[in-house]
RNA sequence: GCUGGAGUGGCGGAAUUGGUAGACGCACCGGAUUCAAAAUCCGGCGUUGGAGACAACGUGUGGGUUCGAGUCCCACCUCCAGUACCA
């Protein structure tokens, strides 16, 4: 490639040089109302990917926009550093995961670097650093204090083979990814964080955030989902020995036509109640079967399968024994895992009933229907709302009403009573692995369980644990786990699970506001001044986990005393996936495009500037070369006319402009305003670079670069406007050009321009006719031109005028500065 | 299965939120420049019919509302993301 004038990787490297011995990234330096821009914090996997590009180069612009419209920028980067590949790489290289680590943040801060991102390298941090850490084992300490954190049962994909816990992607078809074994589930004992304490606040606060997008507070909104109901407790007939069985349901004003119950198979009193039925095996192999079977098979469009326990319940209002079931479509992670079955009034259980033959009473006459349901020729449930019938003393009120008054009285009599209940589930935060945090608890044998105390902590990672991929690595170690009790001083042992590394990202923004803070996890007077992020940009795909985890974090700390805001991010831009030939890049698939490659070969520039052109952020984006090699043409000729623009001299603007001169003007202050209000109005960076690329067009139609037609000053101007215009998306060469044409300042300090309204102003406006919808012709008039003139101008255009001729004219619209519609017959 | 999205030329996308469908870029075609090529510049480019003027059709599919629908409503189809131990 022969190009002797613009050196992409010159010019890059030079500036880069520039803007680091500046400090022109360093949050403290200038503007005043501060502003706090993040892009969800990388996982050192190597190598940067496209998705990379794409997050971090929209953040970019985002920061250098703003920051040039007077805020104080806060634009931090870190990386989220613990976690199973690097684990996985350190059974396969027989090394340890923190080398992997650190070598590949080496590697990505530097391709991180080589893109000219605006961060505040001295903020960097790393998850998996004790100064990190330590902290969020004390804030763990304190939820445990509080009771936000517990102990419980964690439901688990176990490899016997392997000794070890699988994650979800580590089951194929419900195999161990490594040994081909069968998994099985096992209950583990575990901490949890009760996020359903907080389920009310996470919901009701998704209202505040006007600045997310609706579909990610739709996505949470359902994840928490929260019903109204009633909890119900129906006792085994003839077993006073065991508990009663909890259901829950959102239509308590069903329950006298309740028929039977239904259990998930992996409820805990399943194989108890089949032992006792007699029945072991053959709900034995049912709960087995199910346990292997995907979640199509379990849920609503499956086909409804189940087995009879033996045994029955009491209905406590009914008086009569209803029998239990085990089935395949109830959950055991929503609700109680157990249902009470109303055939009558709930599909499901319809489908249900039928099939095995069980009763069906109606219960609810629907509104509006004069023929009494009758449970032999009912074809479907009947779900909606009704009076009640064949219900006893509950006949004849409103099912809502009824709602009401069967909770009442199953509280009065002891056996339930109205509820809330969310879908979302406690946070399970133990991980048996090595390559995290460790959760800071001792455990002794005769004091229980012990927090380690504050003075301890961090509790640091053994260097030399191994790691085989059996076991957990901790547990394994000869001599890590075992401490003397902190309160009795006997031998004890340490808890051996690590934190999921949700963890670290739920609180590494608030880190960023003082990373070198020693007296706590962050400096109040520094998350005052920039909390909460104004705006946060990342995948989509976080839309239920990690966005909700770092939501509740703020909640919890709140409570726990610290001073931070109920939200954590303000505004929330969710980016789509960048694919190749229809397809996610991945290396199975051999569609892996290199940013390196392209970044070597085009400049960051050119990358940049692509990735943004290509698509909106929200939407996905197809990585197309050719495209690439597009956006390196447009930044060369920007090159290009910037040095033939310099080379005119640095003229002022003339008095007296020609009519050519006005022209490029008005392009140059149409770019300019267009640009500004596409960023300032939900940063639409590809329509505003569209918009540079259509005025550097008329640049070159003013004969800038050749045989100019237009002022020196005017076209000093054009040129001007186009290195302000283009510096949120390829940085190095707007300040390139921006020196070229004489500036002496770099423009990350030079105020965002204000474009010229009056130059933008046009002599007449198009205004388009139809006949009858259909677009038929089109008039020039001026832009003030009233209803008379728009419409005898828009009568008298000739193909107009054939259109109407012989028809009668029956309305006229008239839609000022844009089209004009006769209706006519 | 459930929840949330998306679907517009050969391709990526645009359309001031009900008012010219296809801005801008890519690809392609033609021309200028050149010994030639590259690069650059100029022009063309939804489909069908027509020499042309022009006409009909056209935003995943099928209906509907409206003077007017890519945009609003109803019913579907396909693809994508998440689904709680990947981060």
């Amino acid at each position: 490639m022969i190009e002797p004038h613009y050196r992409a990787q010159d010019i890059e490297t030079r500036w880069q040089q520039r803007w680091n011995e500046s400090g022109a990234f360093v949050a403290e330096n200038q503007g005043d109302s501060p502003y706090y821009v993040l892009e969800m914090f990388p996982y050192p996997s190597g190598k940067i990917h496209m998705g990379h590009v794409r997050n971090y180069s929209i953040g970019d612009a985002v920061a250098r926009f703003l920051r040039r419209r007077g805020h104080q920028i806060l634009h931090p980067i870190g990386w989220d550093a613990f976690g199973m590949p690097a684990e996985n790489a350190a059974i396969k290289n027989n090394s340890h995961p923190g080398t992997w680590t650190y070598a590949n943040i080496k590697d990505m801060r530097s391709q991180f670097k080589r893109l000219g991102l605006s961060y505040d390298w001295d903020r960097e941090l790393a998850t998996c650093h004790p100064g990190y850490f330590r902290w969020e084992q004390k804030i763990f300490l304190e939820m445990l204090d509080k009771g936000i954190a517990f102990r419980s049962q964690q439901r688990v994909n176990w490899c016997v083979e392997c000794a070890t816990v699988l994650a979800n992607e580590q089951v194929n078809d419900g195999a161990c990814w490594r040994c081909d074994e069968v998994v099985e589930q096992r209950d583990l004992e575990a901490w949890s964080i009760r996020i359903t304490d907080y389920a009310q606040d996470l919901l009701d606060d998704l209202d505040s955030l006007s600045d997310w997008p609706d579909a990610v507070r739709a996505m949470q909104r359902n994840w928490i989902g929260r019903s109204v109901g009633a909890r119900i407790a129906l006792p085994v007939s003839g077993a006073d020995d065991l508990d009663p069985i909890e259901v829950f349901t959102t239509r308590p004003d069903t329950f006298m036509g309740c028929t039977f119950m239904s259990l998930a198979p992996e409820h805990p009193m399943v194989m108890e109640l089949a032992a006792r039925g007699g029945v072991s095996q053959e709900v034995g192999e049912f709960v087995a079967e199910m346990g292997r079977a995907d979640r199509s098979a379990r849920g609503d469009g499956a086909e409804k399968r189940g087995v009879f326990t033996g045994m029955y319940a009491d209905h406590p209002l009914l008086g009569r024994k209803i029998p239990i079931y085990v089935a395949n479509f109830v959950l055991m992670d929503y609700g109680t895992g157990a249902v009470m079955a109303v055939p009558a009034h709930d599909q499901r259980d319809f489908e249900f009933a039928q099939k095995y033959g069980l009763d069906i009473a109606p219960v609810i006459q629907p509104h509006g229907e004069d023929q009494a349901l009758d449970a032999a020729t009912m074809e479907a449930a009947r779900p909606e709302a009704g009076v009640l019938i064949n219900s006893g003393p509950f006949d004849g009120l409103d099912n809502e009403e009824a709602k009401r008054v069967l909770a009442a009285k199953l509280s009065e009599i002891g056996c339930g009573g109205a509820t809330i209940n969310f879908r979302l589930r406690d946070w399970g935060v133990s991980r048996q692995r090595y390559w995290g945090a460790p959760i800071p608890i001792i455990y002794c044998d005769s004091c229980g369980v012990s927090p380690v105390p504050d003075a301890d902590l961090p509790v640091t990672l053994p260097e030399d644990a191994e790691m085989t991929g059996e076991g957990s690595p901790l547990a394994n170690h000869p001599t890590w786990k075992h401490v003397p009790c902190p309160s009795c001083g006997t031998p004890a042992v340490r808890e051996t699970d690590t934190f999921d590394t949700f963890w670290q990202s739920s609180w590494y923004f608030l880190r960023y506001c003082s990373p070198r803070f020693e007296e706590g996890p962050f400096d109040p007077e520094a998350v005052a001044r920039w909390m909460p992020v104004d705006h946060y940009i990342g995948g989509i795909e976080h839309a239920c986990m990690h966005l909700l985890y770092a939501r509740f974090f703020m909640k919890a700390l709140a409570d726990l005393g610290y001073e931070v805001p109920r939200e954590p991010f303000k505004r929330l831009t969710t980016q789509g996936m960048v694919i190749k030939d229809g397809a996610k890049m991945s290396k199975s698939k051999g569609n892996v495009v290199d940013p390196t490659s392209i970044i070597e070969r085009y400049g960051a520039d050119t990358a940049r500037l692509f990735i943004l052109f290509a698509a909106p952020p929200e939407k996905e984006l197809e990585w197309n070369d050719n495209g690439v090699e597009g956006a390196y043409r447009f930044l060369r000729r920007v090159h290009r006319l910037g040095e033939a623009a310099a080379a005119l001299g640095e003229e002022a603007l003339p008095t007296d402009l020609s009519e050519a001169d006005q022209v490029l003007r008005r392009s140059t202050h149409k770019m300019l305003r267009k640009v500004t209000h596409d960023l300032e109005n939900g940063f639409h960076f590809n329509t505003a670079i569209a918009a540079i690329m259509e005025h550097l067009n008329a640049v070159t139609a003013a004969g800038v670069g050749g045989e100019s037609k237009v002022h020196a000053g005017v076209a000093r101007e054009s040129m001007e406007m186009v290195a302000h215009a283009l510096f949120p998306f390829a940085p190095h060469l707007a300040d390139e050009l921006h020196e070229m044409l004489g500036a002496s300042q770099d423009l990350m300090r030079t105020p965002w321009p204000e474009h010229d309204e009056a130059a933008c102003e046009e002599s007449s406006v198009t205004i388009v006719v139809q006949v009858m919808g259909k677009l038929r012709g089109k008039i020039e008039v001026a832009p003030d031109a009233d209803k008379e003139t728009i419409l005898s101008a828009a009568k008298a255009e000739p193909s107009v005028a054939r259109h109407l001729e012989g028809k009668t004219l029956i309305k006229e619209i008239v839609v000022p500065g844009r089209l004009v519609n006769f209706v006519a017959r």
